[in-house]
RNA sequence: CGGGGUGUGGCGCAGUGGUUAGCGCGCAUGGUUUGGGACCAUGAGGUCGGAGGUUCAAAUCCUCUCACCCCGACCA
């Protein structure tokens, strides 16, 4: 490609919109154009990129056993009713109403197109395990785009589909495209680190996902570095510590029996109003207190109570009332639910659905709020002293929370997720009906699991992670051109009529070339070349034509060598050859 | 959805009531240049996000509205 004929610019400054490092450089490198928010334009070079990643993942996934098909994007709403999902994806599910008034929904994701495709083709444990993938545009009517290609409206995803017969089958399926993701990023220089997770609006059972650590990544990972134990922040767990001062006042052997505690007490605890305040007032650890947070979960009134040192965790909560919608409480709505804010604790308390955090489990003789102003009980125990409809984890894991595998220290990091992986299971197929015979002639709903990989948060989670002051720095195997032939002094000897022949010989030899064809100084050229970020620069001029050599330079060294013209094109494809082999 | 911010040539910005709205980059033409974003000359290009209002006069003040960005909520 002439870069004198190539469509799109290169911008000295970013647009003032463009925050995150990806969309600047993207931006700048004249990769993409945003048309909304949300919503981008793919031009020449970007384009280029997109697609070196797809073939890659395409080629992972025919490698490990998957078929390519294509589905629509424009899906009955009934799909959507039939799997009860409208509900999970809520707003995020675009629709729209053809000229019959009937409603459509836009694909956000395929699980009902290609569950009722699979209940129609599928009948035998025979046709089992089956792989099947879509790459194609996906639409989601995002709350809030963010960061560019980070997090946008429509977007280009990879999704596979594994169809088994047993359990087996699945966690057979999973480790395989596990693998395949990890194939997937080596081969694109990309250190993606598998973690725990939520499966969300997905649903389904176990999930992980595959996390690029950057600052401006917009996930919370919450990992161990001594056992390697890593979460969503979302997801993660952690050991809720008994301190020893809690322990101590347990009654040794017989552990919680009601008639060994102290009987409740009442405080008078004035001008406290946080839970520090409270436990310094009284002069004990925060974890020797309970706290009460107040939701609103699907239009219901919740109490939540959980240990004074702890935060909590929505998904978690939400997960634990499989509700969809949560929000806080204001303070008016606690007021008019009859309790005080500061002082309120679930003991006395009747007609409020009331769930707590198992930490309320780990201790005794906990200060809570009296339900009066100014007022706390000392010595509160559960469950003597209160009831709750539901205890579960719902506390939010932060740095410095114990291991919930080995008791190390958890630290935390912002991530990119490039890749999320869910088992599914037989929810989606029951509802469609996608059933198979086994080998005694007995129905049983096909057991799913599901494979997710945007292809441009890719690319931008590669730029995030690849780059330096003067641009981007692609990896080889995805790089829009390998090579950056620049000549310098276009109008001296033969400076031009040689990079003419270079560019044509090095097309011959297969590689993929951009020609800088361009007649400006050479710092325009340079800082091109480092903004567009492609692998290898040629430089030719009058001075190293003196010794009829090219000099040949890495975007990502310092140093250039000086190769002979003579026999070029075959020296810079082993240069290239040696350096893809490097990479995986 | 809550909070904050920004809308002025392709991009970055200046201009807070007073004649034909400026500057840098980019673009066009000509010339001189050229190893890390050269210089000179000439030129094209905006009616100031939109609507309404106040005023003799509005990019500038007021009201409404739209769009985009950031934080949060939510979400893959």
């Amino acid at each position: 490609m002439r870069f004198s004929k190539l469509f799109g610019k290169t911008l000295r400054q970013a647009p003032a919109e463009a925050e995150s490092v990806s969309h600047q450089l993207l931006l700048r490198a004249g990769m993409i154009a945003q048309e909304a928010a949300g919503i981008y334009s793919y031009l020449p070079l970007g384009w280029r990129v997109l697609r070196n990643i797809e073939n890659i993942i395409r080629e992972e996934m025919d490698k490990a056993g998957g078929q390519e098909l294509m589905l629509p994007v424009l899906q009955p709403f009934e799909l959507w009713q039939q799997s009860g999902r409208y509900a999970s994806f809520g707003k995020s599910l675009f629709t729209l109403t053809d000229r019959k008034e009937h409603t459509l929904a836009l694909g956000p994701t395929h699980e009902e197109v290609i569950t009722d495709l699979v209940h129609r083709y599928v009948q035998s444990y025979r046709e089992l395990p089956l792989l099947l993938y879509q790459i194609q545009t996906k639409l989601r009517d995002e709350p809030r785009p963010r960061g560019g290609l980070l997090r946008v409206r429509e977007f280009i995803m990879k999704d596979l589909y594994s169809f088994d017969a047993d359990e087996a089958g699945l966690d057979e399926s999973y480790q395989s495209m596990c693998q395949a993701y990890r194939n997937i990023y080596t081969r694109l220089d990309l250190p993606a680190l598998i973690v725990e997770a939520d499966s969300g609006a997905i649903g389904g059972k176990d999930s992980h996902e595959f996390m690029v650590l950057t600052e401006g990544g917009e996930d919370e990972v919450i990992y161990c570095s001594n056992c390697g134990y890593a979460a969503n922040a979302d997801k993660a767990q952690f050991v809720k510590t008994v301190e020893p001062v809690i322990r101590s006042q347990s009654p040794d052997s017989s552990e919680g029996e009601a008639k060994n505690l102290p009987p409740l007490e009442e405080i008078a605890t004035p001008e406290t109003k946080t839970i520090e305040e409270v436990a310094s007032f009284v002069g004990v650890p925060t974890n020797q207190t309970l706290k009460a947070v107040f939701y609103f979960i699907d239009g219901e009134f919740i109490f939540v109570i959980i240990r004074g040192d702890l935060e909590v965790n929505e998904t978690k909560l939400r997960n634990a009332l499989k509700c969809s919608e949560l929000r806080l409480a204001t303070e008016g709505e606690v007021n008019e639910a009859g309790l005080i804010a500061g002082f309120a604790s679930p003991i006395g308390i009747k007609g409020i659905k009331t769930v707590a955090d198992d930490s309320i489990t780990s201790g005794f003789n906990f200060i809570v709020g009296a339900n009066k102003p100014r007022y706390h009980f000392r010595n509160a125990n559960y469950p003597r002293d209160f009831q709750v409809d539901l205890i579960a984890d719902i506390a939010l894991a932060q740095p410095g929370d114990s291991c919930p595998r080995c008791r190390g220290k958890l630290s935390s990091a912002r991530g990119i997720e490039v890749g999320h992986v869910f088992k599914l299971g037989t929810f989606i197929s029951e509802r469609f009906g996608a059933s198979f015979l086994d080998s005694d002639g007995k129905s049983r709903p096909i057991i799913m699991g599901c494979y997710g990989i945007g292809l441009g948060r890719l690319l931008a989670a590669i730029v995030e992670q690849s780059h330096d002051d003067k641009g981007i720095i692609w990896p080889l195997s995805v790089a829009p051109y390998q090579v950056y032939l620049c000549p310098l002094h276009l109008d001296k000897s033969a400076v031009l009529p040689t990079a003419e022949r270079i560019y044509q010989e090095l097309q011959k030899e297969g590689l993929e070339v951009l020609f800088d064809d361009r007649d400006d100084s050479p710092g325009v050229k340079f800082n091109d070349a480092d903004l567009l970020g492609i692998p290898l620069r040629l430089t030719l001029s009058p001075r190293t034509l003196q010794s009829q050599s090219v000099e040949a330079k890495w975007r990502t060294e310092k140093e250039a060598q000086l190769l002979p013209v003579e026999n070029l094109a075959a020296e810079v494809k082993k240069l290239l050859d040696e350096n893809v082999s490097f990479q995986s």
